[in-house]
DNA sequence: ATACTAAGTAATTATTCATAACTAATCGTT
DNA sequence: AACGATTAGTTATGAATAATTACTTAGTAT
């Protein structure tokens, strides 16, 4: 442990104590809160309120107290610092702002006839970030996270293949840094699914679950205390691809029985007998009568038995449905919780919460500037340095 | 982070890095092992010597330079404090003891005729354990952690289930704090598939892998970055019953196609419609012929497949196998490369490697002695000053 | 002998948090 | 209005720690 490294990391923790706190916090509320003294806490705060990641709010009077000296409560600047997020989908380009509130503050977009070649891709994010670091123009920016649907080489410089792209092997992380206007900013790559689990961490403050994330495939994500596990290959949480049943249907991706063979799109589309619009949402809103009942009963118990294996590895209380799942939530979910009841042991003990991703909309491009931003939160002081020079 | 920290965790930096050194290593290199200055290194090892934590060799001459100053390399010092490790079953109690170069020094075993209540193993681990302490007079020792064969409360402190012994909610831990002549230890209880897995950790020097552990049931780890991954109720890693066909054969546990349903000794004893003579191993050792091959190859193949869907969801690049699949493992190596490569990804990339645990004898033993004494190399210093009181 | 090299030590400095005492601001009671 | 109680926040000082710099030590190579 280096002692330059203790004030970084103090800063880090009041940072990140105010930015999961729903209401400005008081200095002394901050002591206490992180385990470190008043007066330490005072001259981080003070330094982060000079580089202007805190803002001061007017004195309010002690709570339910019989008197004491009001509080001054602090909370995070939104316009100190911003990141931005990309994603790139077989019709459009989308990129996003967002402030250390955590909160999106612009969005721009490309409609795509068709899937854009990586270089392409590029171009169009570049483009759109330049007009909204235009349109925001007193930002400083920490970087941009590019959300892909596919998967990456275990350094994340690389993505190996993104079917509905047509990508393989495609060194975006590199075209990325060489893009005109991106030159200064922190460049990342990750997939989309995990991109949706890093908005959840977010916004369940750090507790485990496992997310499950339908949309041209099935990805997923296994996070324990606000980390992602990510494996050997990068590819933890890949559940997309467990088998069911080693006698099971064929999957794409040429094995047999994997949970995508039962519950993705492609394999209800193929076994409901019906094309599918192009718009997966779409497709699942449109499915009618016993299509329905049967693409339900399908996709709820063969989630629900995948469901069960990793809650047996990895034993976390709360399963996340994102993508189409999240539509179908009502539905599948007794099919899902009676496939744990039979097969899952954390069921015997604290239960398993079935839930839905917390974020309207766009939540893998959210997750995208979250990553983009989130350093800023861990090692504020190398950023305030980044920023003055 | 407490500025007091931070010695405490430099400390445990420098003798962390000695332990899992085969070779002593010089101030010099520890210094650029650990990323610290060679006048801090200097001091923290200084601190370490004066405790009898380490010793300093006779001078070496620089490796392969011209000149130099020869350097004196450090190691720790066996001798320095002990853990105590004990272990329970059917039909024996043993303790061990463990010194702070992680080699056991002493063992001592009672047999018993049947299994031991709860209250009968705590008298006859204290006895032992008072024995071994006996016979090593001048030896500090840290505490003591016992291996059980069964499930604990998420808390560590109670044995909620452990078949082979008969014990239903017995309260270990407690019992043992209060037996006479431990109770200046610290006490700890662990399952005994955890405690292999702890072994497996020192001898693999933290790299990530999956245990799989047979015994009477079939238990397991998921090891990352070193460590156990428990989950919220403390049943991560539990693949004994991960579910490999919902219409699988029934399971101890009340439910179906559980791996252990397969690949137990109960399940292969039942198959085969051998009696088995009370030993597990020996029973494996009995099978012939046509009983050995079935055998074979109903473990070979659900294991597997159990294990696709484990590195499926946690990727890690190694599998270990202990308990009776050790002695098993030449033959169903085969096996469950057939079944890993049918099913899961991880074989796509960096492969899978299917191992044995490294310790020669008694893994879950070693494993609770090494995890009796690990706090010792966590917090050096509150350890010193401990002893000195 | 001399130069060179690397290990380890010593003295000083800088950074950081902890402690304790203090000031500030408000409420409630007298 | 005066006073005490209460809580927030600051100031001054101190203690712990590692970083920096320069130095000494003990060898090898020429």
């Amino acid at each position: 442990m280096q002692l330059t490294n203790v004030r970084e990391h103090n800063l880090g923790t009041v940072l990140n104590t105010l930015a999961s706190s729903d209401a400005p916090l008081s200095r002394a509320t901050l002591a206490q809160a992180t385990g470190l003294t008043k007066p330490t806490v005072s001259r981080l705060v003070d330094e982060l309120l000079a580089a202007g990641f805190l803002i001061e709010h007017a004195p309010t009077r002690a709570v339910g107290a019989a008197g004491g000296r009001p509080s001054v409560p602090v909370s995070i600047a939104q316009a100190a610092v911003v990141g931005l997020g990309a994603s790139v989908s077989a019709d459009h380009v989308a990129v996003n702002m967002i402030d250390m509130r955590r909160q999106v503050v612009a969005v721009a977009e490309t409609p795509v006839t068709r899937a854009p070649t990586p270089r392409d891709a590029v171009v169009l994010i570049a483009d759109l970030a330049a007009e909204l670091l235009a349109a925001n123009p007193h930002t400083r920016t920490s970087g941009i996270c590019v959300s892909v649907p596919g998967r990456l080489s275990p350094d994340g410089r690389r993505v190996q293949s993104a079917p509905n792209l047509g990508w393989e092997d495609a060194p975006l992380a590199e075209l990325l840094e060489t893009a005109p206007g991106l030159e200064d900013l922190d460049v990342s790559v990750e997939n989309d699914a995990r991109l949706v689990a890093e908005t959840e961490i977010v916004n369940r403050r750090g507790e485990g679950f496992v997310l499950v994330y339908g949309e041209s495939g099935i990805g997923g994500a296994v996070v324990v205390d606000g980390d992602i596990q990510r494996g050997a290959n990068g590819w933890g949480g890949e559940i997309g691809h467990l088998c069911l049943d080693p006698r099971g249907p064929e999957c794409r991706c040429g094995r047999r029985g994997c949970l995508e063979a039962y519950a993705s799109y492609w394999a209800i589309a193929q076994q409901s007998m019906q094309t599918g619009s192009g718009y997966i949402s779409e497709f699942f809103t449109s499915l009618e009568g016993d299509a329905r009942e049967a693409a339900i009963e399908r996709i709820g118990s063969s989630l629900g038995l995948a469901l069960s294996q990793v809650l047996n590895i990895v034993d976390l209380p709360t399963v996340v449905l994102g993508g189409y799942f999240r539509h179908l939530a009502a539905d599948i979910a007794p099919l899902v919780n009676a496939q744990l009841d039979r097969h899952a042991l954390a069921v015997e003990a604290g239960g398993v919460r079935i839930e839905t991703t917390t974020a309207a909309a766009r939540p893998s491009l959210a997750g995208a500037a979250l990553r983009a931003i989130q350093p800023v939160f861990d090692a504020p002081a190398e950023w305030i340095r980044r920023f003055e020079a």
